[in-house]
DNA sequence: TTCGTGATAGAG
DNA sequence: TCTATCACGAAG
């Protein structure tokens, strides 16, 4: 199991080596094969750019808290506090199931592959997570993540379905995985960043 | 491509 | 109050 000292790295560092570690939801289970960073200083992409009760969020809590919220009224995005020299959030983008496929399937109205947990809002709909768990702990015999083999082959891209700083290769992918939200930027494909 | 849906924050 | 915005996904 990860120890809430991985969550003090930076936000980016954090979003990087997640990748390819196993996320752990009460019966169920999935690699984490895609995920952002968000800085909570500097990023006008991060919600504490634009809301106190993120920089609140942020203050108050410690690493490894969740942060969960409802975007465009029907999605839920899980996020996990990281709080080292460098303070931020990582977005979970998508997983590929290892535990508990039945459970995600019935949640998800027997959807299969990436139309199953390949986004943020469809993993978390897979999952169960919803405002509920906002301040969780990942931390837990409940909720956990943990090391699930060698990871080699992370591809750092800039982020999407965001308006702004988009440039920032803050998104981390598992190369090639079937459960990604989205292709890569056609100028990131085939190579891998020095971010790396 | 369009559209549903609700939390948040800032303006008036 | 009103309005803009939003890290999305399903249907067509």
């Amino acid at each position: 199991m990860i120890p809430r000292e991985f969550f003090t790295q930076s936000p980016v560092e954090c979003a990087r080596t997640l990748v390819g570690c196993e996320l752990v939801w009460g019966a169920c289970s999935g690699i984490v094969v895609e995920c952002e960073a968000y800085a909570a200083v500097g990023d006008p992409a991060c919600h504490t750019f634009t809301r106190p009760s993120a920089r609140q969020f942020v203050a108050r809590h410690r690493a490894g808290t969740a942060y969960v919220y409802l975007n465009y009224g029907l999605h839920w995005m899980l996020n996990v506090l990281t709080k080292g020299e460098e303070e931020g959030f990582v977005l979970i983008r998508a997983i590929e199931p290892r535990r508990g496929l039945p459970a995600m399937q019935r949640r998800r109205g027997g959807k299969v592959g990436r139309a199953l947990t390949g986004g943020p809002g469809r993993l978390t709909a897979a999952l169960g997570v919803t405002g509920r768990h906002h301040g969780g702990d990942f931390c837990t015999t409940e909720r956990r993540c943990f090391l699930a083999g060698e990871v080699t082959d992370v591809v750092a891209d800039g982020r999407i379905g965001i308006s702004r700083a988009r440039e920032l290769p803050w998104r981390f992918t598992l190369r090639g995985n079937d459960y990604l939200s989205a292709p890569l930027k056609k100028e990131s494909r085939g190579h891998t960043p020095a971010a790396c």
